[in-house]
DNA sequence: TAAAAATACTCCATAGGTATTTTAT
DNA sequence: ATAAAATACCTATGGAGTATTTTTA
């Protein structure tokens, strides 16, 4: 019983002659007669009573046409299927993002589907680079953006799309602290401090540079997941906020001393030596073009 | 795409090893790689991530399983349903029954199908010869027991397991009537009458026999479907039961003059040239039982 | 007798087997 | 070094074609 049987005897029903459907399927009458009688022989019994000129269903044809049916119409839909999640149409991509590429690129990740692939099921999930990296490697993601000075080199995964994004104090334009030449980590600390969540990368890369008390846990005042508020905080006060550079484009940079020179590294973690989730190539077209847009102008 | 790809597929994505998944489905490696290579190629992607010694599967891969799953298990049950159609096990069978096989095997049929054939969709039709003959036709029936006296010969038709029953006038053992050495219509009609659903050819022979006042429709008092609501009523009245003689089997047939000789002639009507439904084997087998254990003693 | 399906035959494409090579642990 | 999958090569079966026969309306 091969589907290809099967599709030739829905045709058969459909149609009711086999001279009829052997040109519809594209065969000579004589290897359509042959194709049913071998799916006749194989299921053991006839699909079609032969009255000379006129064929009819038996009633175990009749049975097995519903059954058929479905059979030739789902393997149709696995083909589609496949298709459509070769080109990256549908299907699913799990995505782990780090803190830092969380705040730049959920939303871009999010609208870019929601409008040019809204049938692709897209799932995020946050976390450190650990977190991600493990589940990444227990297939439940298929792709991790982040930080990856802090991966240890293994050649299970496979890194992408490197970029570097600075990362530092800022404060709204017009800020009293941009009068002064060199800031200081005591000269921050008479403002709020806030900030979105930070890779442990960062953190240990303050307190080598400042001192313990640049522990973010004990130097940040306000904290959230969303960007836009600490942004939107930092535009209407003095408040300083530290994070990602191109988190708040429309926020400056301090000059920091002891310089704040250590930048984030990112890029996209795959498994290495395993085939990609299809629908990762959207993510790979549309990458650069993110990143170039996030560079500082 | 063949089922039988789909199978070593879902075999593969199981057992995780082609050595071994060759083995259980009886093939050698090399096979199996091939067969799994064209579904890749096929479907337009790696289904597994080939690691040296070890294989997972790819995000395809686990996409495609499910579907593929589904097939082969909806193709095994298409098999299952066509081996157990074939032995009459399961399926549908369409019954008509004329009011005098109504009467005598119906509940025969009934009780045989809920106690051996437990998922056998049985359904029975009363009627008429000539409606039951055009649903034969028309396939709304799988076959018809009915009386045969009236079909005209035609070749569209196939008759077989032919009985004769006799009908007649029947009484209680110790009636009245039973006294007599020939019993009239007068003397009938002296009691109630009663009568399960007739003919229109029995109806005629009571006509051509006796009269037209012999017509059931102004002779026969009482009426019903159930035979046994009838044969009740003659047990334990002096009422007269019209009927086939196997009907009533603890009544005696009145002996009527002129005598009532014609017997009506039932069989087993199925469309010819075409292919029985497969649970009438059931019927073929059962019905030369039925009929012995119907005839007079 | 003509139209439709079945049969007879021939051919070749493909699924399968055996032997060997490649690859990653 | 070895276990596992891939490749190379060969064979044979089954699916498809052409030509012909059988069947019934």
């Amino acid at each position: 019983m091969t589907l290809t049987q099967l599709r030739h005897f829905v045709a058969l029903a459909e149609l009711g002659s086999f001279a009829q459907t052997a040109k519809a399927v594209f065969l000579t009458q004589p290897a359509l007669t042959r194709s049913i009688q071998s799916l006749e022989e194989e299921l053991g019994g006839k699909l079609f009573d032969r009255m000379g000129r006129r064929i009819g269903m038996t009633p175990l044809g009749q049975e097995v046409l519903q059954r058929a049916r479905l059979l030739v119409s789902d393997a149709d839909a696995l083909r589609r299927l496949s298709a459509g999640l070769d080109k990256g149409l549908t299907g699913k991509l799990r995505m782990g993002l780090g803190s830092g590429p969380g705040l730049l690129f959920s939303g871009l990740l999010m609208s870019h589907m929601a409008t040019h692939h809204p049938h692709l099921q897209l799932s995020l999930s946050r976390g450190n680079t650990e977190t991600l990296l493990r589940a990444l490697k227990e297939q439940q993601l298929d792709a991790a953006l982040v930080d990856i000075r802090a991966m240890r080199p293994s050649s299970d995964f496979e890194v992408s799309h490197m970029f570097e994004m600075r990362g530092g104090f800022m404060v709204r334009v017009g800020h009293p602290l941009l009068k002064k030449k060199a800031v200081s980590l005591e000269d921050i600390k008479a403002y709020p401090i806030a900030s979105t969540p930070l890779s442990d990368e960062i953190a240990r890369m303050l307190m080598s540079l400042y001192g313990p008390q640049a522990n973010p846990e004990d130097l940040v005042t306000l904290r959230s997941d969303e960007t836009s508020h600490i942004v939107e905080v930092a535009r209407q006060t003095d408040t300083v906020v530290l994070s990602i550079e191109a988190a708040g484009r429309d926020l400056r940079l301090l000059p920091m001393k002891p310089e704040m020179k250590g930048t984030a590294r990112f890029g996209l973690v795959t498994l290495a030596k395993r085939q990609p989730a299809p629908a990762l190539r959207i993510v790979h077209e549309q990458l650069p073009g993110w990143i170039e847009s996030l560079q500082p102008v």
